[in-house]
DNA sequence: AATATAAGGTGTAATTATTACACTAAGTAG
DNA sequence: CTACTTAGTGTAATAATTACACCTTATATT
């Protein structure tokens, strides 16, 4: 590994893919930076590393800068470390992404300095976004669509109790394909990892659907256990 | 993302967990330290990035200090940023791992001024290693230990000319357990990406296997397909 | 009260993939 | 020519995946 330390002027950052589900969208939060470089672009959140913080600990930081949530699901998913991405010298950034219920407001005071705002905006109306952010975006995307058909992540972005319904929909929209619903339900309740509710949807302008909870115990077994989806 | 640059001292480095299969073992390459800190120790093989080298291209520098080899596959999996991993300051390294076919010593001498020696060293019986690299390992192994679950990397391993015997070997010990050899023969030849070739193996004291040879093309068509194993 | 609307909820048969399992064939060495 | 060692092969049982359509239930409307 290393040596004598250190051997230039570097420096490394975290950026952040979040993800929420809302009104039916997958949507990711983006900030409009408020410092140069790229000052007023849209970006993904993130910020240097502290001389003192681990790398989850920063990623964990950023996060909560601007929402206010702590304890939140993140992993690392990638480093970017080409040499041009940062037009004012050598930043290597770790990519964690996170997955949020949403049911706050839609867009956020952010308490940093480096963000005027803070805004969920669906997937499918991304704009342009600052440094190599598209591409960081876009792998962790990738990510996410291909852990969900093993591990069963989409339930951090639905809230505590949801329909089957709801849950299919999720899925269709992160796997961008659409979902036989008897395949699904049957699926879906194999694994076990549901727990049926005595409750149903309120305020619905038709039949309510059932409501069911996400059982964190039986999904600890099945964890490493591979699951995959067909139609 | 980042402002004003840089904050504070701050280095980053890579570190490879290089994978080969050699007298049905599996092994990575380990290098004895040259320098302080750790030094004498066993450790990974990595080194600073340079100034002007990306992420990627620093990986493979190393790698062909190390072997003399280049155009090898090579995929970054973890970044490892724990504030004390390092004695001398903040280093923040980005592991990659590497598979390669063994034919050349199972000594080398590396070009690199902090490494003694490179010795190829069975996986089941690593020295203790320098700084956190046990834990670099670790994650590494678990990485194309599901990798090859669904994506035939097993290739890079194994000499251009292979037989199934020796394939399924490869699997058993990647994914420490032995397998059905009709079943994963069956499985192997309908992926239909080996090619059957007209030549047996020589030299061996019993009758001689058919040789395969992996069929890239094809490969790349499976490329996304999830291909697993069972017992 | 009757009706329309909109989503909820359910089962089966066909196909495909996975698993378990044991013997014969071929080549080499003595 | 015999013994040894690995190569090579098939089938039946089980499990998982897919394709597919209708009735039910609650609400809203008249």
């Amino acid at each position: 590994m290393e040596t004598i330390l250190p051997k230039f002027d570097s420096v490394f950052s975290i950026d952040c893919v979040i993800f929420g589900f809302d009104e039916g969208e997958l949507k990711i939060l983006l900030i409009e930076r408020n410092v140069e470089p790229f000052i007023d672009w849209w970006a993904l959140p993130g910020y240097l590393v502290e001389e003192n913080e681990s790398l989850d600990h920063a990623a964990e930081r950023i996060l909560y800068e601007l929402t206010g949530l702590r304890d939140i699901y993140m992993d690392q998913f990638y480093t970017f470390g080409d040499v041009d991405r940062h037009p004012q010298g050598r930043v290597v950034t770790v990519a964690y992404y996170a997955m949020l219920r949403l049911n706050g407001p839609k867009e956020l005071k952010p308490v940093t300095s480096y963000a005027r705002r803070a805004v969920w905006i669906p997937i499918k109306d991304l704009p342009k976004l600052a440094f190599d952010h598209a591409k960081i975006f876009e792998r962790g995307f990738l990510k996410i669509r291909n852990k969900i058909t093993y591990q069963p992540i989409a339930f951090e972005l639905l809230p505590e109790k949801f329909t089957l319904t709801q849950l299919q929909h999720l899925y269709e929209v992160i796997l961008n394909k659409s979902l036989d619903k008897r395949n699904f339900r049957k699926k879906m309740l194999n694994y076990g990892i549901l727990k049926e509710l005595d409750e149903k949807q309120k305020g619905v302008s038709y039949r309510a659907a059932k409501l069911y909870k996400f059982d964190k115990r039986k999904y600890a077994r099945l964890f490493q256990k591979e699951l995959t989806f067909g139609k």
